[in-house]
DNA sequence: TACACTAATTATAACAATTATAAATTAAGA
DNA sequence: TCTTAATTTATAATTGTTATAATTAGTGTA
C-alpha cells in the first residue's frame, strides 16, 4: 500500500525530470509512513541518522520540489513551522488546539462552497482550505483528570 | 456603523480591564476603517505618521491583545506575514493566488460540517477555518492582455 | 563501463516576521 | 493630584526559511 504510493511517487518525479537522490527517497518515504504531518525540522531529525551530513536546506529545497510536482501539500500556521502532507485523496484536517494533534478525516462535495464564492466574488476558483479546530480526546480526558 | 464598531470593541476593552491608549485606538481605527486586511507592518507604517515613536512591538503586542478579547481575527500564511481581520460577523475569505487581493464573502451553514466532523474523529470542536483560492477579475483580464 | 553535463547537496550566511527584555512612560482609579 | 501597575519603546534575540557558492553525484550517452 505505501509500498505502492512511494513507487507512484517516484514515478512521478521520474516523468517530471527530477532526480532520485537517497535524500530525497528517504524524506518521501518518512512522509508517506509517518502519519503526523511532519514540519521540515522534523524530517531533518528524524532522518540524521541515516544522512549524518544532510543539510536543513535539503529538506526544504525537497520538500518544495515535491509540493510542485504535487506530491505534497504544505499546511502553513503563521510564524509556526509549516507541516507537510503526502497527498493521497482529498481530505481534511482536524487540529487540537491544545496538543496540536492533526487527524484526518473525508467529507464529501464542498464543490458548492466554491461555486457560490465563486458567484459572488467573480473570482475564477482554483482551491479551498478547509480545518476544523478542537480538542482531541486525550486532552479532554486530561483536562478531566486535572478537575478532579 | 465603523464609529458603532469602534466604540463596542473599546468597551469590550474596558470591561476586559484593558487600557486605551492612543495605540490602541489608532490601530482599531485603522483595522476598522480598512477594508484590506492588513499585515501588522503595514499597520505600523500607516501610523507612523500620527505616532513617529511607535515601535513595531506595540503593533504586534496590541495585535494579540486584540485577538484574544475576540476583536480580531489572525490569517496566518506560512512564513509570509499573518494578516488581520476585524471580527464583525462570520464571513470566509477568497484570495486571489496572483495578487494577494482578499474580499469577504457570507455562506450559511457549515455547521454540519462541524458536526460531521467531530462525529469521526472524536474531537471537541472549537470552530473551523474555510478559505478559497483563486484568481481575481483584474488579474484574469491582466493575463487576458498579456496573450493579445 | 566510463564520461560529461547538469542538477542536487552541503555549509554557511542572510532574511524577514515575530517575540523577549528592560528601562522609561503613562492611563486610570483612589 | 498621586500612585501603581500596565503599556510603550528601543533593542536584541529567536525562529522558520531561503540565497549563495563550492562540492558532489545522478543519469543519459558513447
Amino acid at each position: 500500500m505505501s509500498e505502492k504510493h512511494l513507487k507512484d511517487a517516484l514515478d512521478t518525479l521520474k516523468t517530471t525530470g527530477v532526480r532520485i537522490t537517497p535524500q530525497r527517497h528517504a524524506i518521501l518515504e518518512y512522509l508517506i509512513e509517518s502519519m503526523t504531518h511532519p514540519t521540515a525540522d522534523e524530517i531533518y531529525k528524524a532522518l540524521e541518522g541515516k544522512f549524518p551530513n544532510m543539510s536543513v536546506a535539503t529538506v526544504y529545497n525537497n520538500l518544495r520540489v515535491f509540493r510542485e510536482a504535487g506530491l505534497v501539500k504544505e499546511l502553513t500556521y503563521g510564524d509556526a513551522a509549516s507541516r507537510f502532507d503526502f497527498v493521497t485523496n482529498d481530505h481534511y484536517h482536524m487540529i487540537c488546539e491544545s496538543c496540536g494533534k492533526i487527524v484526518d478525516f473525508h467529507y464529501p462535495g464542498l464543490n458548492e462552497v466554491e461555486q457560490f464564492a465563486s458567484h459572488v466574488t467573480g473570482y475564477k476558483v482554483h482551491s479551498h482550505r478547509l480545518e476544523v479546530y478542537g480538542t482531541c480526546q486525550d486532552c479532554l480526558e486530561n483536562a478531566g483528570k486535572q478537575i478532579l
